[in-house]
DNA sequence: TTGTACGCGTTATCAA
DNA sequence: TTGATAACGCGTACAA
């Protein structure tokens, strides 16, 4: 089996030094012109290609970005990936990924591995299992360069780039209070994700403001899929009729999904009966039988945004700590009931 | 700054030479109990992180899969890269994600990136606008394995895994032709994929075998997202009645999803006047006014297959160039009118 | 069981 | 403008 082709052996064949082959084939200076093109001709020819990891190793920077995402097939990860490459292809860096599968401990190995791979710097979306962030901290210890994206972990000392969970949970809970909802429910996220707490705050705090009281009973932590919607909706359905919510507020969209669908399986309306509204606007949002009333998340933007935040901690040491919000954006659909008393807002 | 901590800095602060150290930390054979546990304590007191590049460098091997992937956000691709990540990182393997875009160039870039990164393999699904296949012979003339998954290239002895496309298009156009439709339309794939090419045969095929005229007129080529498959099916749809199609096979979801808008913008109905099939099982499929009848992919699987194929091709030089085809499986839902004459098939 | 020398493919540095 | 040499951090091969 035939080696591959090195540098060494390009200036054998041309009785120059490596050290002219490697100036020409990377556009350095105190090249004669002449030999630079003999040099990346004849690279060519022999079929050469750079090796990167010796470059690595002796530049010590990989150009790579390491990536771990919790769940993959979640909608808002592809759309985030494709932002976060966007902005590392056009910056000249190449992405690992790793995929926690929502497990803190394959999270800590991922992160140890991008370590050990020597990536120059990490973008993360933490795991639902989370409890310390004695990983992370480890991460920063080494003086790799680490950012948060969506679900971010605050008071390490690292960037974050997230939506306004909280803005957009109060934003959009006032919604069905102006509407003249009063027993409103929260379909919760796990509490040891940012996003989680957020959202339940802003749930809290838009029932705070308009005078509400918040019941504990109607506040269930539901986690981010559908059969979770589906299993808290039915403990909801079980209380007493008058203690009932008119209204929910979901965590994401498939909670509300899953809500919606035990709704239906007992007979009540969407929204006459229990009014819903979701989070991220799934695909699906706008094709349930009632279509959902939702927050649209700027996904590819935030991914964006953070691997931008990165290289710039990548590129200069000093960059300075920032906690980014993108602004996302209600959606209205049916779900809400803002159709049913005949006024579209 | 604080550098990275080496082996020879553990090994210095225990006064024993970096071999020992480098024994201890990898589980070899020949090294005293009590000092491989000195080592390894010292060691991870001291934050030590071994570094993969210069074991890559050494070992000319970096436990790296490449990964080029046309179009992140299709829904096919976040399922197959899972199946893909948990082969790999079952065999202790990462993975570099790089995203062609569908433009070959861009694709050609990523490949030669790739091979400079040193990766010890390529798992790739080819970009739409794919016109020669330089670029993967060049990889292979570097002897780096590469498979290609869904989107395949034959006859350059690369191994490939995909969905039965041909078996599965001529089922689907079966079934269709089992309802009584006779005119039959299809909303092909491009031509530059194989699996538009072999979509397309199937139709045909099974148009064939059942007697039935194929109709070049009734065939466009869409591409593969939603606009292409409106465009096509207006066009239909300006044909004169007596030409228009009963029926139509779309060669994938988004497609279908499009001729459907055509359809019932134009006050047709489904399937009662012209009935329709796609090809995906979309997460849209079955939530569509009518629900599509439609092919069931099995993405994740091909992601693990192939991933479980190159490792094969990585580990043992001599592993068989293998074409591996994944059965997949049509959802009949109401698109295709199969309840529209009474009975359930 | 432990240590020494060398090499992996590249670039920085300094000398020619 | 060019070249020789020493790194980069680790593992292999052999010697002690």
């Amino acid at each position: 089996m035939r080696k591959r082709i090195t540098a060494k052996q390009v200036a054998e064949e041309l009785g120059i030094s490596i050290m002219t082959v490697s100036r020409a084939l990377n556009n350095r200076p105190n090249v004669d012109d002449k030999t630079r093109e003999k040099v990346i001709s004849t690279a060519r020819r022999m079929g050469y290609v750079p090796d990167h990891i010796a470059k690595s190793l002796v530049l010590q920077k990989t150009f790579t970005i390491g990536l771990v995402v919790p769940e993959i097939t979640h909608s808002f990860f592809p759309e985030a990936i494709r932002g976060i490459e966007e902005a590392a292809y056009g910056a000249g860096y190449q992405l690992i990924l790793t995929h926690s599968a929502e497990d803190s401990e394959r999270e800590n190995k991922a992160l140890q591995t991008l370590a050990s791979k020597r990536v120059d710097g990490i973008l993360i979306s933490t795991a639902e299992s989370v409890t310390d962030y004695e990983s992370y901290e480890s991460i920063m210890r080494l003086k790799l360069p680490i950012v948060f994206f969506d679900r971010c972990v605050y008071g390490i000392g690292a960037s974050c780039v997230s939506i306004d969970d909280f803005e957009s949970a109060k934003k959009i809970t006032a919604h069905l209070i102006q509407h003249g909802y009063k027993k409103i429910a929260h379909l919760s996220g796990p509490s040891s994700v940012s996003i989680g707490r957020a959202r339940i705050e802003g749930f809290k705090n838009a029932m705070d403001e308009n005078g509400l009281s918040i019941n504990d009973e109607l506040i269930i932590e539901s986690g981010f899929h559908e059969a979770g919607g589906y299993e808290s909706m039915l403990k909801l359905l079980q209380l007493p009729k008058e203690k009932q919510p008119q209204a929910v507020v979901a965590v994401n969209d498939p909670a509300a999904f899953g809500a919606m669908n035990a709704i239906l399986e007992n007979g009540l309306r969407i929204p006459e009966d229990i009014a819903i509204v979701g989070f991220s606007d799934d695909i699906r949002a706008e094709l349930m039988p009632t279509p959902l009333t939702t927050i649209r998340q700027p996904a590819y933007e935030v991914g964006k945004r953070a691997a931008q935040k990165l290289l710039a901690h990548i590129e200069n040491k000093d960059e300075i700590i920032d906690e980014i919000i993108i602004k996302s954006e209600i959606v209205i659909r049916e779900s809400c009931g803002c159709y049913s008393d005949g006024k579209k807002i």
